[in-house]
DNA sequence: GAAGTTTAGGCTCAAGGACC
DNA sequence: GGTCCTTGAGCCTAAACTTC
């Protein structure tokens, strides 16, 4: 009710997404005078709402489309250089107004976030009637086999219908956007990932649905009890979990477990795996279930080894079927011919990238160019290589981080399964320990983490501006004791909504026995990191926590 | 201001190698 | 032989930048 109506200039360029949409949120005639009088500080406004864009995950598309009426370039355009007060125009003060009107009152903000939120679940909707109109219109009499209905993965309702078939309790429809057209396998034996089973319960919501209505989750915990679960019931194999409950693969899932991400640094498509997880713990069926699996796995895997073996000892001149001949039911030769082979980097070439990345983690396209001629690599292997240690590097560094915080997360554990036994000799992790292995090693070296952290400065990764030095909250303090510990909290986060999460990181004590101590120089950059971290999550779950997912209309 | 292009990040797959 | 980990690569999206 709040939320103020489009003026009558903007209206005809904000363009309502749809009957079910919200009232778009631009500034009503009142609230946006142009008072040529006043001088405003452009840049400062451009700055804040680009902080609050960030911190509710809402696109510059939404925004311009809904709040200012104009395209995303624009936006991008205001947002990066916004111009002088003296300098605009009276059209061009405009979407300073509607800006600094959209900051004044957060009611704004939170409808715009929904509206982004509404606009997913919108397109999800559109997609379910779609597909179940395209599903009545298809012939009845073809068998529904996974192959029959998988999509191209570059159909672009691959992705929104396998979450609308995966919970709709059609296990045989659900395919995820991850499998090949050439995955035809019509026999169907082998599990393949993406074709996870249905979840239990909430089968009126597709999982992007549920995703979308997910409290914060603590990806730590879940992750870290899914690996309870699993190696409690003898079902270490990650891939026969991962095919089967979260439609990835195995390296899918080793990623996933090995390197957890905060659950506010992912995206939607992110999150799902783990609310897959999430209600995977849940189920009380769960283990039988991926149980039963297993022993068709080994009963199938037998019946194929006998079979292989009766159909060699009928093989005709020793034309023997290789392994990929074996897997494809497709085309073995041809196939093969097509496939690249994967580049592998010698030790020299990382160490020589490693090098260029610690002078320029953003080289120019003259220094790739010099890199891989001096490499002898293609140009896209040098791009690709910067983009995945960028990358990588990030991600390890956040866990560090989150490991300092306090014992949450995997390092809760005696060190990050990313660090937990790293291969002798190629010791190639992002985190920059080389080949120390494990963070006792590490203890007392701390060279490669220093280098890397000074290389993300670079990149703008440092967070402890973005506290400002202000510590009027409780940053410094212990999640237990700050108070962080209720609905919503990365720290604790026992009580998970409505997916209802227990015990889960329950174990916070433990890493005051498995970590380290570390030099004091390094503690107290922890220290000081950990805190600034704790300040961002905090003032962020504050704010999300104002937003009750339960308002939300679909 | 709109449309097109480039760039970077995120997510994932899958090959290759190591471990058990 | 099965499994796990690492990592190069592909694809998609959003933001930034460029052109008209």
């Amino acid at each position: 009710s709040s939320i103020p109506t489009s003026t009558p200039g903007s209206a005809s360029a904000a363009v309502p997404l749809a009957a079910s949409s919200p009232q778009p949120p631009p500034a009503s005639p009142d609230m946006a005078p142009v008072n040529d009088g006043e001088d405003m500080d452009t840049a400062e406004i451009a700055r804040q709402v680009k902080e609050q864009l960030i911190k509710h995950n809402i696109g510059q598309r939404v925004f311009g489309h809904y709040v200012l009426g104009l395209s995303q370039g624009s936006v991008s355009e205001i947002l990066a250089r916004p111009k002088p007060w003296n300098k605009l125009t009276i059209r061009g003060k405009e979407p300073f107004h509607k800006m600094r009107q959209f900051l004044a009152d957060e009611q704004n903000i939170l409808a715009l976030r929904s509206i982004q939120g509404r606009q997913r679940a919108v397109l999800i909707i559109i997609v379910r009637q779609l597909l179940s109109q395209m599903k009545s219109t298809q012939a009845e009499g073809t068998p529904k086999t996974s192959a029959s209905c998988s999509p191209a993965p570059e159909s672009p309702l691959s992705s929104a219908e396998e979450s609308v078939n995966g919970l709709a309790g059609d296990p045989l429809a659900s395919q995820s956007s991850g499998l090949k057209p050439l995955s035809e396998d019509p026999s169907g034996g082998e599990s393949q990932p993406g074709t996870p089973l249905p979840l239990p319960g909430h089968s009126g919501l597709s999982i992007q649905e549920m995703v979308a209505m997910s409290p914060e989750l603590d990806t730590y915990a879940i992750t870290k009890k899914v690996k309870e679960v699993l190696t409690d019931n003898n079902l270490e194999g990650q891939r026969l979990f991962g095919e089967t409950i979260l439609g990835l693969t195995q390296g899918s899932v080793s990623d996933l477990l090995a390197r957890p991400k905060p659950w506010h640094k992912l995206s939607l498509k992110g999150r799902e795996p783990f609310v897959r997880m999430q209600l995977w713990l849940q189920d009380p069926h769960s283990v039988e279930k991926l149980m039963d699996m297993k022993r068709l796995e080994k009963k199938a895997a037998y019946m194929k080894r006998r079979l292989s073996s009766l159909s060699d000892s009928h093989s005709v001149d020793g034309v023997l079927p290789g392994p990929d001949y074996m897997q494809g039911s497709q085309s073995p030769v041809g196939q093969q011919q097509l496939k690249k082979p994967r580049v592998v980097l010698g030790p020299e070439e990382k160490e020589a990238l490693k090098k260029a990345y610690q002078q320029k983690p953003y080289p120019s396209p003259k220094t790739i160019e010099e890199l891989a001629s001096q490499l002898n690599l293609k140009t896209s292997t040098v791009i690709n290589w910067f983009h995945n240690y960028r990358s990588r590097i990030r991600r390890e560094l956040f866990i560090e981080e989150i490991q300092a915080a306090g014992g949450m997360g995997p390092g809760s554990e005696g060190g990050s399964p990313s660090l937990r036994g790293s291969k002798s000799g190629e010791g190639d992790s992002c985190d920059g320990t080389e080949s120390e292995g494990t963070v006792e090693t590490r203890q007392g070296l701390g060279v490669g983490l220093e280098d890397h952290r000074g290389a993300c400065k670079d990149q703008g990764m440092e967070v402890e501006s973005e506290a400002g030095g202000s510590n009027d909250s409780p940053a410094e303090l212990d999640c237990s004791a700050s108070g962080l510990a209720g609905p919503g909290s990365s720290c604790v986060q026992s009580g998970l909504g409505i997916f209802g999460l227990t015990e889960a990181s329950s174990t916070s004590s433990a890493s005051s026995t498995n970590v380290p101590a570390r030099n004091p120089r390094d503690n107290n950059l922890r220290k000081k990191k950990a805190a600034n971290l704790n300040n961002i999550i905090h003032r962020l779950e504050k704010a999300a926590s104002k937003e009750d997912p339960s308002e939300w209309e679909f």
